[in-house]
RNA sequence: CGAGGCGUAGCUCAGUUUGGUAGAGUGCUUGGUUUGGGACCAAGAUGCCGCAGGUUCGAGUCCUGUCGCCUCGACCA
C-alpha cells in the first residue's frame, strides 16, 4: 500500500496515533472545523450531507412505523427539569442556563435542554386524557447542549444534532415493544444503511438512563477495539407520567397513568461510520450515506471528447438516480484521485483519451482499492454491482474485524490476557452485582457495554466473584 | 475536573535556550507548459507572533495573569 508517500504522509496514520488520525480526517475530509466555542463545531456541507443522507433514511423509517415530527422549545425552566428526581440528577451537572434575558435576570432560570423528556411529558399532560388520545407516536430533529469537560468532533460535542423520539402508550407491554422495535429499526440501518454491525441489548442498572425502567442500546466497536454506543432506546414504565401528572380515563372510566418510552440517535454515528471504515488513506463511506456516491475523473481532460465523454457519464449515473459529481477542475487526475479517496467516495470512474478510444472506463472501488476496466455499455450494471459490493463488502470487513476482536473470557486473568492483543469486545459471565461490575472494571479497565439479547452460555459462574451467573455481558473500553 | 502538550501566514511548523528589521514548506493569485496516483517553471499577495499587563532603549523571545485548543484520565450520546 506504499504506493505514494504523500498519500500516507497526509494524514497520521491510524496505528501510529488513532485519536489524531480522526481528528485528522475529520479535518482533511471537510466534515467539520472548529470554532471559537469549545465543543462547538461547524459541520461543514461536505459532514452535513452525511447527516441529511442519515437523517432521510431514518425519518422513512420512522414514518414507515407510524411516528409524527414535532418541534419542542429549546429551554427548560429550572422547576420542570425537577420534576423527575433521577432525571434531573443524571443531567443537572451538564446543562448550561440561561440566567439572563437581556439585562434582566430570570426569576425561574432556564436550562439549554440536555434531552426532551420533561418538556414532552409537559405537553402530554396536556393532550392525553383519554385513552382514545393513546399512543402518541412523536419524533423530533434537533440539537440538545450538555456541557461535556472532554469534546471530540462528532464523539462528544457540547451541543449536537440528534433526533428524540418520544412515545406514550396505554399500556407497559405496548411500550415495551415500541423500546424494542426501534432498537431493531437503529440496528438494521446501522447494518443495511452504514454497514456497520452492532451489538444489540441491555444496559445494567448502572448504565442506565437517568429516570428510565430499562435502557436498550446498540454497541459498536470500532477499528482500534473501543466500543462506541451508536444508539439508545429506553423503556420509562409510568415513573415519568407519575412524576408530570399525566394521566388518562381507560374503557372502564378509571383514571390510569400511561407508559413512555424514548429513543435517539445523534452525529455521533458519523464518527462511528469513520472509525468503523476509514482507512490511511481517510474516510471511507457506505454507499447509502455518502454524499458523493460516483466520482468522475477526467484524464487529459483538455483532450478533444474527453470531457463531452466525462459528462455524458455524468448523466448516464445521474439517471440512475445516483449522487454524482465530475470534477473538471484544473487538479492533475492524481491529486483528485487522493482527494476523493480522502473523502471516502465509494466509486471513482476514470475516463480518458485511452478509454474512449477503446471503449471503456475504470472504475475504482474506494473500500478494497481495487481498479476494474468497464465496457461504457456496461456502465450501469458495473456500476450497481460494485456499489452492492461496497456495502457488502464494508459490511463484512468491520463484522470480521469485530469478531475478531472479541473474546470469550472466564476468569479476570484471561480478560487481561486477552486485552494484551488489543482492546475489543470482552464477552464474560456476570452474577448481576454492581459490585462485581466496578471491580472487572478496577480490574481490567473494561466496563460493561450491554447484556446482549443473544446470549451464550460461557460458564456456570460469574466471571469476578465466583457466584451462580446471570448474564452473558459484552464489556469494553468505551469512547 | 485532574495530568500533560500547544497557541507565530489559510495549513504544518521553525525561530524562544542567549531579547536586536518576521521565517520555511505547503496552500493562495496570475501567466505558461502539463495531465492514467497529490505535476513543473516564472512572477506575486498574505502576519495585532492568542489576549492583557509588566520588565527593558528595545519583547515572538523574559515575568505575571488570562483565554482557547489538543491528548490522556474520571463523566457522558
Amino acid at each position: 500500500m506504499a504506493k505514494d508517500k504523500k498519500l500516507v504522509t497526509a494524514i497520521t496514520s491510524m496505528d501510529e496515533d488513532f485519536a489524531q488520525w480522526y481528528t485528522d480526517i475529520c479535518k482533511k475530509a471537510e466534515l467539520i472545523e472548529y470554532t471559537s466555542v469549545k465543543g462547538c463545531m461547524v459541520i461543514r456541507p461536505y459532514g452535513y450531507a452525511i447527516w441529511e443522507n442519515i437523517q432521510h433514511i431514518l425519518d422513512g423509517m420512522f414514518k414507515a412505523t407510524g411516528h409524527e415530527n414535532v418541534c419542542m422549545p429549546m429551554f427548560i425552566p429550572e422547576s420542570l427539569l425537577q420534576k423527575e428526581k433521577d432525571h434531573v440528577e443524571g443531567f443537572a451537572p451538564e446543562v448550561a442556563w440561561v440566567t439572563h434575558g437581556g439585562n434582566e435576570k430570570l426569576e425561574d432560570r432556564l436550562c439549554v435542554r440536555p434531552t426532551s423528556e420533561t418538556l414532552f411529558c409537559e405537553h402530554y399532560s396536556n393532550i392525553v386524557h383519554s385513552y382514545r388520545d393513546l399512543p402518541k407516536l412523536y419524533n423530533q430533529w434537533v440539537s440538545v447542549v450538555r456541557w461535556e469537560k472532554t469534546t471530540r468532533p462528532f464523539l462528544r460535542s457540547r451541543e449536537f444534532l440528534w433526533q428524540e423520539g418520544h412515545t406514550i402508550h396505554a399500556t407497559a407491554e405496548e411500550a415495551i415493544e415500541e423500546t424494542e422495535r426501534m432498537l431493531n429499526v437503529y440496528a438494521d440501518f446501522c447494518k443495511d444503511s452504514l454497514a456497520m454491525p452492532v451489538v444489540k441489548g441491555k444496559k445494567t442498572e448502572s448504565d442506565k438512563f437517568a429516570g428510565a425502567v430499562s435502557t436498550y442500546a446498540i454497541e459498536a466497536l470500532m477499528h482500534d477495539g473501543k466500543a462506541l454506543q451508536a444508539g439508545t432506546s429506553h423503556y420509562f414504565g409510568d415513573g415519568f407520567a407519575k412524576a408530570f401528572d399525566i394521566e388518562y380515563t381507560d374503557k372502564e372510566n378509571k383514571r390510569v397513568f400511561p407508559h413512555q418510552t424514548s429513543w435517539g440517535v445523534t452525529t455521533r454515528l458519523i464518527g462511528a461510520v469513520i472509525m468503523t471504515h476509514g482507512d490511511d488513506n481517510g474516510l471511507v463511506l457506505p454507499p447509502a450515506v455518502a454524499p458523493i456516491q460516483v466520482v468522475i475523473i477526467p484524464v487529459a481532460q483538455h483532450k478533444e471528447g474527453v470531457l463531452e465523454k466525462a459528462n455524458e457519464l455524468k448523466d448516464r449515473l445521474a439517471k440512475m438516480g445516483l449522487r454524482v459529481k465530475l470534477d473538471d477542475s484544473e487538479n492533475s487526475p492524481g491529486w483528485k484521485f487522493a482527494e476523493y479517496e480522502m473523502k471516502g467516495v465509494p466509486l471513482r470512474v476514470e475516463i480518458g483519451p485511452r478509454d474512449i478510444e477503446e471503449g471503456n472506463c475504470v472504475i475504482a472501488s474506494r473500500w478494497n482499492g481495487e481498479k476494474a476496466t468497464v465496457a461504457l455499455a456496461d456502465l450501469e450494471t458495473a456500476t450497481e454491482q460494485k456499489l452492492k459490493e461496497a456495502h457488502d463488502g464494508m459490511y463484512r470487513k468491520a463484522l470480521d474485524n469485530q469478531v475478531r476482536r472479541t473474546y470469550a473470557c472466564t476468569s479476570i486473568d484471561e480478560i487481561n490476557k486477552a486485552l494484551e492483543q488489543g482492546d475489543g469486545f470482552i464477552k464474560a459471565m456476570w452474577c448481576g452485582e454492581e459490585a462485581c461490575e466496578d471491580s472487572v472494571k478496577e480490574q481490567t479497565g473494561v466496563g460493561s457495554r450491554c447484556i446482549p439479547f443473544e446470549q451464550e452460555h460461557l460458564s456456570d459462574v460469574c466471571v469476578c466473584c465466583g457466584k451462580p451467573a446471570k448474564h452473558m455481558v459484552y464489556w469494553g473500553k468505551a469512547y
